[in-house]
DNA sequence: AAAACTAGGTGCAACTAGCGCAACAGTAGT
DNA sequence: ACTACTGTTGCGCTAGTTGCACCTAGTTTT
C-alpha cells in the first residue's frame, strides 16, 4: 500500500518501533520497564500483536522480561551486539583520553558521531561534581550539539548552507545557534586550530568546546567535546580547547592517522 | 507447522541470524564487514531474502553499508540502544573498579554476567602487557569461565549437580573443570570468603579469580573476575582473591547494597 | 573490447505468516 | 464475591514475504 511493497520492513518496524520506546523515554527514570498494554497504546497497536512481538524479542534475547513485575525492557542481546560494533572499538580506544580531560579540567567529556543531522553521544565520562544525566545513546539535533561544529568541519560551504537553512529549530533557539556566516567561520577555527568553542548550548547554562577525530585516511568520523560551566573566563575555554584538540590529535593518532599536519583536502562528499 | 505459529518470530529471527552473522565471527579480525552473498549462503537463505532484509535493517540503523566496499556490518542504533541497557548502567557503574583493580595488579579484569547457562562478558579492562583478545560481548559456557564460580555461588546444591551433570564439556577439558564436589567446595568458598579461585581456564595458561556482586537484594546479578598469569604463587592468587572480593562487595555496596553482613553468608567480614 | 564471470538488486505470482477481533485467563483492588 | 484490570490465545482473512528468474553493474579473462 505504501510505497516499498518488496523490503520486508512491518515485522522490523513494529520491533524497532518497540525497542525505541523500551530505551528511549528519554528523562524518565523509572527504568524498571513496562508492561504490554502501555507499550500497546503507547504505539498503536493491537495488545496481542505487542504480547507476541515481545515474546520473540525475548526469546531472541532483545528484550527481557522481570519475573516479578512482568514488564518488559531491553536486553542483554543488545549489549552483547553492540560490543562488537566499530563504535565500541572506537570508545575502547577513546576512553583513556577522554578520562585524562576529565581528571584535567574536572568537566564532563563527550565522545559523538555524526548520524545522518544528529550527533549521537557514543561515551560519556561526567565530572566529579553533580549526577550528570546520562547521555550514551541520546540523539541530539546537529545544530544543538556542542560537538557539531568539529563533526561538519570538513563539509563544504555550500552543505553547511543547506543544513542550516534546512533545519528548523525548536522554540526560541534561533539566536542561540548563530548564523551562518558565523557557523562558517567557526568551522574555519576548527580546521586551523584543531578545536571548536560553542557559546550556547542545549539546556544548561554550559559552554561546549569540541574538537575533531580523525580517523586514518583523515576523515572525521567522530569528535571529543567538553562541557564548560560558563562561570569560567572566555581564555579558559580556549585553553581547554587546546587541550582538547590536543587530545583529539592523539586520539586520532591511535586510530591510525599519520600524524602529519597537511593541509585538508576536501574528499568530496557525494550524496547529503 | 512447529509449534509455535501464532508467534511472529519468522522475519526476526531472520534478521537476528544476520545480525549474528555481522558481529558473531569470532575469532577473525576482519571486521571490515560482509556481502550480501556471503551471509546469504552461510545462512542458507535466498540472496534476494537477505538482500531486502539487510535494506530493511539499514534504514533502521541496526546495520550499515561501508559506501566504498558495499559491505554490511553493525550499525549505530545498536550501540544507541545497548546504552539504555541495565546493563549499560553497570558497566558505568563498574568501570572504575575494574580499572582500579587493573592498575594495582596489572591483570586483565572483566565485569560477567550470567544468561542461561552461558557467561556474557559486558566489560574488559585489558592490563598494560599484550594487546588482549576482546572479550565483551562474548559468551563461553558456564563451567568454563572464570567468573561461572561466582555467578552460581547462590544456587542450591541440587541446581549445581543439575548443570555440572547436564553440562557436556569439548574435547578434553572434563579433567580441567574438575569434579562436582570440587565445585560445591569452592562455591562454599566463595559464599565465606567472597571469592573463587580457578585455577584451569579457557585456553591461555591463566587462573582466575571472581568475586560476586551483588543487588540491592543481595542476589548476585554479576561477577568480577581478574586473569592472573599461573606463574605467581598460589599464594599471591589468594592475595589478590581477597582484593577482587573487597572490590566486588564496594561495587555491591555502590549497586545499593546494605553494607551489612547478611545472616547466613559471610560473617567474618571487619569492618572497612 | 567483447565475453565471461560475479555480486547485488528487482518484478511478480504464489503462498503463508501475522493481523485483528473477540473471547479467555490471571491478578489486584473494593 | 464483584469489578477492573493486564496479558494471552484461537482462528479466518488479508497483506507482506518468498523464491524464482531476470536484470544491472562492476571486475576479470581472452
Amino acid at each position: 500500500m505504501t510505497d516499498k511493497p518488496t523490503v520486508p520492513s512491518a515485522g522490523l518496524r513494529r520491533d524497532m518501533e518497540i525497542l525505541e520506546l523500551l530505551a528511549g523515554h528519554g528523562d524518565d527514570r523509572d527504568a524498571d520497564g513496562f508492561g504490554v498494554t502501555w507499550i500497546a497504546q503507547r504505539l498503536g497497536r493491537e495488545k496481542s500483536q505487542v504480547s507476541r512481538a515481545l515474546r520473540a524479542l525475548e526469546l531472541e534475547g532483545m528484550v527481557e522480561r522481570d519475573p516479578v513485575t512482568r514488564r518488559y525492557r531491553l536486553g542483554w542481546r543488545l549489549f552483547a551486539l553492540a560490543a562488537r560494533t566499530q563504535h565500541a572499538r572506537l570508545v575502547q580506544v577513546a576512553a583513556p583520553y577522554l578520562r585524562g580531560l576529565t581528571t584535567t579540567f574536572d568537566e564532563d567529556a563527550y565522545l559523538c558521531v555524526l548520524r545522518g543531522n544528529l550527533v549521537l553521544t557514543l561515551m560519556s565520562v561526567p565530572s566529579s561534581r553533580i549526577y550528570h544525566r546520562v547521555w550514551e545513546g541520546i540523539s541530539v539535533p546537529l545544530l544543538m550539539a556542542a560537538a557539531g561544529r568539529s563533526l561538519v568541519a570538513d563539509w563544504d560551504e555550500q552543505r553547511v548552507r543547506d543544513l542550516l537553512s534546512a533545519t528548523t529549530l525548536p522554540s526560541g533557539l534561533e539566536s542561540a545557534v548563530g548564523g551562518t556566516e558565523e557557523w562558517l567561520a567557526d568551522l574555519a577555527h576548527v580546521r586551523s586550530c584543531g578545536y571548536a568553542v560553542t557559546d550556547v548550548e542545549l539546556e544548561d547554562s554550559t559552554a561546549g568546546v569540541s574538537a575533531p577525530v580523525r580517523d586514518h585516511r583523515g576523515l572525521i568520523t567522530a569528535a571529543i567535546s567538553v562541557s564548560v560551566a560558563r562561570t569560567h573566563p572566555a581564555a579558559r575555554l580556549h585553553e581547554i580547547g587546546a587541550a582538547v584538540g590536543e587530545t583529539a590529535r592523539q586520539l586520532s593518532i591511535s586510530l591510525g592517522l599519520v600524524p602529519h599536519g597537511r593541509p585538508i583536502m576536501s574528499p568530496m562528499r557525494g550524496s547529503p
